[in-house]
DNA sequence: ACATAAGCGAGACGGTACGTCTCGTCTTCTG
DNA sequence: CAGAAGACGAGACGTACCGTCTCGCTTATGT
């Protein structure tokens, strides 16, 4: 709640949101440069314009700076349409991530999709700004089709319902490249 | 060559391979629990009993160490069968694969697969000793296949060939199950 | 001058005088029982439950307001009598600062001799506020009694001016204890 | 013992005797020159061409190397001569404080005898490298001089052992001039 | 048989980054 | 305006590793 957050914190001098920017600008402008391992606090601070007190105030680790810079910066959006045709369903939900995976913050995002396995706080945040709805949405949306007789008679609701984020990842993971045209080849192969 | 190595060190005591195993076993442990970070070379010699001068005289770096431990005790054996049974030779090269991602090297895999996107060093051994020669030789049984007719006309080949790994990274790295019978609802929807 | 000081500051909120006494009475305590360097602005602060900016509104640096602080504290009297009495004027001059290296603020006297060394900051208030115009008046008083004949000749005056303060420092930061005869019996020492 | 402390460390690879040099060197000089609070580790480390860890291998804390790098530097000789003549004994013993508390490291002695007052531990090893025996010593030299005769009846042994590191670290810490015949001036005073 | 050459455990070395703490300044809100 | 709260740039603190380098010792070979 937004209230309960001001409370939290209605006193002192607050944050500089310009600080706020600059550090996540140069966390992600480094991490895509130079890597994680490249990454480093001072640097970070220096490039910034910053104190390392500044960060650290905000972020408690090297880490934290950097999910939540790739968090910042890397954010997909999270639709949950349901027209009736569930191949358009389908694309639309997933042609963000396609893009996302595509773009120039794919290392950004595996490297998160990464970071939550070790780090149980941070697969919660995966699955908030990365999954969302997404997965329960999509196998409803198999599903209903299903029942609908759009698909063939005992079809794979769930293995349909993964396709497409599991070609997607594997794509992303193995550096294979992400066509225009694999959504709709994906959708070819599950769909029948 | 044997021989010329062989040449190059004749003299001296031979590097005790006690101490080999003693390296990569404790690397690996450290690996799978903590992650490529959590692994400190001074750690590992503490662990293994051994001075840090024996580990770097075997491994120029705290990367190459890493790769070679898991590469030790993670690789994935590497059939390359062609009966003609498209599905038959599909499930025993992929088996070894679903055993590994089940069982108890599941944790070191996945975070080899995963860490090996923030350290390129980790990348093309990856390559070399998980994914090996699996991808082309799965592609040519799916072609070979498709040439024979075994398989319905304008078949995406290189997705087909693709379904396998993708489903089961898939399900390892969000901590689905890998049941027995996986392999089986995927190739059921990838083969028809 | 009080009128002008008034003047420059006849509007707005007062400054809260229990602040002034919160603040100098935290500092002495941490300033006595840590050190200069175990005084932090901040825990001040906090101590007398004051902001920082209140502090610095007040003394622009930490040496400033420890100097203030042991000032209020622990300034010794400065009496300046010439009864004619050598003994007795050095016994009535001394007093105060015997008093002061036995009681209750004799940690924070010694402290703040000492740590006047690495300060120059300190060593001048220092003079100002413990050592005042005592010594070149006890210099005159025993030249003085010198010049009267009171002494032997040939009297060492510039020793004899200095034995009281010697001997008193020299117990108080080698904890000897500092009786009652004390005093009397440095004067027996000096004065014959 | 030597040969106790020789057993603590017979592996490894040996400190660096240079480096001890090195470090405790460009401590001292620093010290000098900025006093306590211009001495910052990583500016020593620098300065001696040296890693940081490799002065906090030796010691623990700032105050622990530059207490060190102090007493390495201006340790006080230790006489303890008894030849009958009460005058030319005292004289032989003080002279080396004498000589410390003018020369380049009188600073340095000072501000080491002020540390020792907050520092239980420093205040053993003040007693050991500054103070010695000399405090005992020097009270049996005066008290066999007064059972001998030598001095006045009555003569306060206590106050005339007192009397020369007295008034030398009164001079010292208040930058009064400590002139050769300053020693000569205090033992008039004193004996007689 | 014994000298040679290398392996080994231990740990010091110059660096670099970490995350913490304080300094003195600044910015906001409340009384 | 004063005061409480606390953010800010700067930079030192003490810790932990990295990859390199001695030490003194042990262990095979090759003459």
């Amino acid at each position: 709640m937004s209230i309960g957050e001001a409370d939290l914190r209605r006193t002192g001098r607050p944050r500089d949101p310009a600080c706020d920017q600059a550090i996540l600008r140069a966390t992600r402008e480094v991490f895509a440069e130079e890597g994680y391992a490249g990454v480093s606090v001072e640097g970070i601070a220096a490039r910034a314009g910053v104190g390392k007190a500044t960060i650290y105030r905000r972020y408690s680790t090297k880490a934290h700076l950097v999910v939540e810079a790739i968090r910042d910066g890397a954010a997909v959006e999270d639709f949950a349409p349901d027209t009736g045709d569930l191949r358009a369903d389908l694309l639309t939900m997933m042609q963000p991530l396609a893009s996302a995976l595509r773009g120039e913050n794919a290392k950004l995002l595996t490297t998160f999709a990464m970071e939550r396995m070790r780090n149980p706080e941070l697969a919660e945040e995966f699955n908030r700004s990365i999954i969302g709805r997404k997965r329960e949405h999509v196998r409803q949306l198999v599903a209903g089709a299903a029942a609908r007789g759009e698909l063939r008679p005992g079809a794979d609701v769930d293995l349909i319902a993964e396709a497409l984020p599991a070609f997607l990842w594997h794509h992303a993971v193995y550096n294979l490249p992400i066509t225009d045209d694999l959504l709709d080849r994906v959708l070819d192969l599950a769909l029948r």
